[in-house]
DNA sequence: AAAAAAG
């Protein structure tokens, strides 16, 4: 199948295929014909099938550019999916003129105002700041015709329903729905049936959900020595992009500062960091100026990044769920992908668990040590012998090692050489705090967990007492 | 216990 058997429009094809898009992801074959007849529609997918480009097609071809207020608005989670969100939806209607805004807390509102003044027609967004809006009456919700909820479970754990809610009640118009979700808890589905006409539900199979591309293991080993074996392998690997995943945000703060004291290019990001900076941390490693981010959970949904070839789980993942986000953000559009996850003894349980969940082997790799590293410095070392002989520039040289061959042999003089290219590992010390570790969830059957009855917002006290010191 | 999201 092809973009062209969909019934699209000239100006959209072109786009996709500017985009170098050629046919289209299952859910993009199956979503987008249901979509384009108005139709709601519930998409169960995991990450990286496509999804944006599912709900963006029928959403840039019902918009209609000619005429002002905002006709679709997008739902999402984190602030980064807002903006990658938006990003894609100008790329699908960049030839139509349909213009997408992001709108997130964190950057200026009255910039976000200003550019509301310019009339896009369609916001991306994230809830809280959507809100802030509709309250401050910068944004109108009266001409919307479509809504798409993006990653509709993650916001339902992230206590978004009742601002979900409160945002839908806020359109006036009628709206067509599209909601994307990697599982189907109860209370999506009824917040599906309460707000969805009779929708037509669409599976990716399992079988395009699991992550093929993806050669996942795990290392068994102790906390303390996570830090010299993650550098051991960022040598060994020495990966085109790396997102390293800590399990807070000290975490990862220390990981940066120990990376970087070891020379390594890194950038953290998690939710203390400034918007501004967060965004340039997702530029620079988008641009290569760095090789690595550390990040929480917040980098581990949805996030589209070219060329990231590596993950490293340096602690391990909360749930099953966040660890097949996590490694979701390599291996995308059919690169080929590695995923290592940290194990430490105690944490083994939890590993099966998600190759239960999962339903993947995580095999197990051996320790990677120094003399690993120091060998495969060794293969480098060659190959970047091989290219500048290749590369042949090094006329002027040419002289010199005829001079040096008079007085040594070439395999002692070329032996010497590979040596001092041969990098050694760096061994700057560095300590790492402890982190918390995570309590497991023990599901004694039957005895679920509720959440309190209506107007139970958990609201946290200014005030709310913090333990200094021991 | 932690993370995200409105300041």
């Amino acid at each position: 199948m092809k973009f062209t058997d969909l019934n699209l429009s000239q100006d959209v094809l072109q786009a996709i295929s500017a985009m170098g898009f050629e046919e289209p992801s299952p859910i993009q074959a199956k979503a987008i014909p249901i979509a384009m007849e108005h139709k709601d529609m519930i998409g169960q997918a995991q990450t990286g099938t496509g999804k944006t480009t599912a709900f963006g097609v029928p959403l840039i071809e019902q918009i209609d550019e000619n005429r002002e207020g905002i006709q679709g608005l997008v739902l999402a989670p984190t602030r980064e999916l807002a903006i990658q969100v938006a990003e894609e939806l100008n790329r699908i209607g960049q030839v139509k003129g349909v213009r997408t805004l992001p709108i997130y807390g964190g950057q200026d509102i009255t910039r976000q105002i200003k550019a509301l003044k310019k009339r896009p027609q369609i916001i991306a967004a994230t809830p809280g700041r959507l809100m802030d809006h509709m309250k401050r009456k910068t944004i109108r919700l009266n001409q919307i015709q479509m809504v798409v909820l993006d990653e509709a479970d993650e916001m339902l754990n992230m206590g978004f329903i009742d601002d979900i809610e409160t945002i839908l009640a806020g359109i006036t118009s009628s709206y067509q729905m599209m909601l994307f979700s990697a599982t189907m808890p109860t209370r999506i589905q009824s917040l599906a049936e309460k707000y969805m006409n009779d929708p037509e539900i669409v599976k990716v199979k399992a079988k395009t959900m699991t992550v093929k591309n993806i050669e996942q293991h795990y290392i068994e080993i102790q906390e303390k020595r996570k830090f010299e074996i993650l550098c051991n392998l960022l040598d060994i690997h020495s990966p085109e992009r790396a997102i390293v995943f800590g399990r807070t945000k000290k975490r990862v703060d220390e990981l940066v500062g120990a990376l970087m004291k070891r020379g390594y290019s890194a950038e953290g990001i998690h939710g203390d960091i400034s918007q501004a900076k967060r965004n340039q941390v997702i530029r620079r490693f988008k641009d290569q100026t760095i090789e690595i981010m550390v990040a929480t959970d917040v980098a581990a949904r949805g996030l589209d990044i070219k060329g990231v070839s590596h993950i490293y789980n340096f602690d391990i993942p909360q749930d099953p769920e966040s660890y097949v986000h996590r490694i979701g953000r390599t291996g995308r559009a059919g690169e080929k992908g590695q995923a290592i996850t940290f194990v430490t003894p105690r944490e083994i349980s939890q590993l099966k668990t998600i190759e239960q969940v999962t339903k993947t082997k995580i095999a197990r790799q051996p320790v990677p040590t120094v003399s690993d590293v120091i060998e495969e410095n060794k293969q480098a070392a060659i190959e970047d012998i091989k290219k500048a002989a290749e590369k042949g520039d090094h006329y002027e040289y040419k002289q010199i090692a005829e001079n040096l061959l008079e007085d040594m042999d070439s395999v002692t003089a070329l032996a010497a050489a590979l040596k001092l290219l041969t990098k050694k590992p760096d061994a700057t010390p560095v300590t790492l705090s402890e982190v918390p570790p995570i309590r497991v969830k023990k599901d004694k059957g039957g005895k679920k967990q509720k959440r309190r009855g209506s107007g139970g917002h958990n609201r946290r006290s200014k005030g709310r007492s913090r333990r200094k010191y021991g």
